[in-house]
DNA sequence: AGGCGCTTGTGAAGACGTGCACAAATCGCG
DNA sequence: CGCGATTTGTGCACGTCTTCACAAGCGCCT
């Protein structure tokens, strides 16, 4: 389920926090959701609490990292070192939360060479050669959307099955192979959207606005701040 | 509907291939869904493309962006000058569809004053004064999680009633605020879990892996590539 | 003018996710 | 040892989303 990550964050606050156990209430808070959706999706964990008292804090956390395969450190390629790869680059998140850059690339032969936090921008073109020594099963995508295609095609053919792709474009990869989009301009048009919706129901608050400007059949967003999919 | 900024860059794709119609196979492909679901969509919008022939490009742009309410170009304001909010504040993503990077500011004294791409870094504590003089409805906040909430407040204090949110935490914010959140990690822990979940696959491709691997009652996943919720 | 092929729009069925409400289980205390 | 407070795990019902399949409509060609 795409809310684990979630839980697991939660998870590790409350641990740092000092909680030894947590109830499924405390968790659903702290993670932002249902109570019942969360105890609901740690049943299909096989995972169990104790009833009367709550989640072992510790003994959660190992089974969703297991679940989730974070018990192995896995290595990530970053290709496309422009204005965002570079702050991917430098993000500690992915450091902090499980994962390993092992390698940058970059089509640009002005970029190849430079140093971002301890890596050396490599060119495209030895992606087989760095794939041939570490096992990189995950690939980010920061080009423009023009090159984004091309790259995700090299990345499958070097075997890797998981892209994470900021580009906004579709990509079309073989079957087995996992992509997950992130379009930050869509995240603002999906507010955007919100805020047109808003702004003609407070103009218009018994119609619902004009049948274009809210949608006919109204509509109606409920739990935001869940931009999980799949 | 969460898909529509995807269908409209789409669009605009064909657009500048000189497509004046397509047909929703045609769109569908281009967005990456299906022929059926995209149809559903824009039928609730109350466009109607012609039968026989498909829907008008330049026409059906015009409606998805007035439906998404971006007509206007909206003012935003980005809050944490560091790693990730450098490279948004960069990002010409935002300026290209349909927003316009009105302000950024830091807490940081130390990043106050730095100019990033024709724009001034400003204190925290002077964005009463901003918001007076512009009207910004939505509010991007890349700090560090432990400032997350406080930035959301100050935000919502003045008059930002919705909030992009990349700080790995959970916003609490009064009703008619809407919070999207877009946690890098967890991105990428997703991806890590289909990568578990395949390698235990085959591995054991008669039982599906034991029942921690993957999980009990399986998790097939179909169609990925779609990160939008809500 | 008429028919044919193509495409939209939509009714209906099915899958899926969500939330309620309650039984089962555990702990602590008298 | 037993009882009550508390919390998990889950059956059930409901609403939403998805997909199929097809009728209605439009343009083009003869």
């Amino acid at each position: 389920m795409a809310r684990l990550p979630e839980y697991l964050r939660a998870l590790h606050n409350l641990a740092e926090t000092g909680h030894e156990t947590i109830s499924s209430e405390g968790l659903a808070n702290a993670a932002g959701v249902n109570s019942a959706k969360l105890r609901k999706d740690l049943s299909q964990l096989g995972s169990y609490g104790t009833r009367g008292v709550g989640y072992d804090v510790g003994l959660l956390i190992e089974q969703i990292e297991y679940v989730l395969g974070l018990t192995q450190r896995r290595a990530v390629a970053l290709v496309g070192v422009g204005n965002l790869g570079h702050a991917l680059a430098g993000y500690d998140g992915f450091a902090t939360r499980g994962f390993r850059i092992a390698a940058l690339f970059d089509a640009d032969p002005g970029r190849v060479g430079e140093e971002i936090n301890g890596l050396v921008v490599r060119h495209i073109d030895e992606l087989p050669q760095v794939a041939a020594d570490e096992s990189i099963a995950i690939g980010v995508i920061a080009t423009p959307a023009a090159a984004a295609q091309q790259v995700a095609d090299q990345l499958v053919a070097v075997g890797v099955t998981s892209i994470l792709n900021f580009a906004p474009c579709v990509l079309s990869v073989p079957p087995g192979v996992d992509v997950r989009k992130v379009d930050l301009a869509i995240e603002l048009q999906i507010l955007s959207f919100h805020e047109h919706r808003k702004a003609s129901l407070t103009a218009f608050p018994t119609t619902g606005g004009s049948a274009l400007t809210a949608l006919p059949n109204g509509f109606v967003v409920t739990e935001s701040q869940e931009a999980i999919g799949t």
